[in-house]
DNA sequence: GTCTATATGCCGATAGAC
DNA sequence: GTCTATCGGCATATAGAC
């Protein structure tokens, strides 16, 4: 079976997706990720380059999953763009109840390579951000909104910024403050600068298995 | 010399200062510690218990000066909130292009304890989050805002949103769009709800040695 | 209060057999 | 592709001298 797609490989990244994001990147070592994978640390070393390589397949794993995750949180054409981020929102703040809850995965990454700018991981976690940033934008775009790049980015600061808070008190409501805030944005650019109507109707959506 | 305030003391913690900010905390030995202090280890666990108790020793280190460089960043009574604010952001902005930037060392150290909830560190980043949002409100309400409280968080969210974009993309500019937002709550909350008017002028001020 | 020396274990990574 | 065994280094923390 080809390397990149192997049981094996998989069962490792699987792995080291539970203990890098439920313990820390730094804190979990690859023996740690081999006996929870049921492999000796030579079959990962096998398999991945080094320890880098691994934390990088860790989150290019995340990566789309993620993405779709909170798309699925507001199904197409059944609200205004207002209603549907504002859902993505109070989304997360019942997401971060769950004590397994631990932040964001990329978000967390950066933070602790903040002084390795080259680092995999990295570059994974911009490319993420970007396109949940540019998916923001069509879903704006799409709605009718002027200045939707703009605004897809004050959407992605209070995102981050609702969750770093939420991170650091342990109080999930800090994204519904985020989710007001959201709203009064889009509310003022819809005012003063969107060119067409919108829909109407409610929306539905579970958390999966991932929470971050 | 008393053991709080004695000058090895504080030698170990501007160690830790410069160590953890620019590396992250876990990246860090303690044997790196007190090398970087001109002391042995065995000196670094006399005057602390352990690595997390110099852990928050580093953090409460860094509490009231880094409020303390915001405040002085918009001086009282030469300007409206919201250009007073909007200069917080702006300022932001300026610190992260110094390439030693590494956002904020309270956000950053929630996000590698993120498994331990009842750690000293985090600990101290919350009440420090505390202390700025408190902040905020009393600058809001001090101009006349109505609903200074759920605004203050706001801004949190923005302030602490900008930093995690520019952590992740390595990007000051979404400083600039943080401040765009503010602006816009502010404005939006002014028009509708501010109670009284405010003075006009403008404001200085340079960043500190720290940058978090 | 600071030192030298050490305990004990985990770190990432590798050699070579099968 | 997976194994056993191991490398050299660094982790936090401590014993005991001065």
């Amino acid at each position: 079976m080809a390397r990149d797609s192997s049981k094996t490989r998989r069962r490792l990244i699987a792995a080291a997706d539970g203990l890098f994001y439920g313990q820390g990147i730094r804190a979990v070592g690859v023996d740690a990720v081999a006996e929870a994978a049921g492999v000796t640390k030579r079959t990962l070393y096998y398999h991945f380059a080094s320890k880098d390589d691994l934390i990088a397949a860790y989150l290019a794993e995340r990566d789309l999953p993620t993405l779709g995750r909170y798309q699925r949180m507001i199904p197409e054409g059944e609200a205004s763009a207002e209603q549907r981020i504002r859902r993505i929102f109070e989304q997360l703040g019942k997401n971060a109840e769950d004590p397994r809850w631990r932040g964001c995965s990329f978000l967390r990454a950066a933070a602790e390579f903040a002084n390795l700018p080259g680092h995999p991981a990295r570059l994974v976690a911009s490319r993420h951000k970007r396109r949940f940033e540019a998916w923001f934008e069509e879903v704006l775009a799409a709605d009718g909104f002027g200045e939707a790049a703009a605004l897809a980015r004050q959407l992605m600061i209070l995102l981050d910024g609702a969750v770093a808070q939420i991170l650091i008190h342990r109080e999930p409501s800090y994204a519904l403050a985020a989710a007001d805030a959201a709203s009064t944005l889009l509310e003022r650019t819809n005012k003063s600068k969107k060119r067409s109507a919108h829909r109407r109707g409610g929306a539905g959506g579970l958390p999966g298995a991932h929470l971050g």
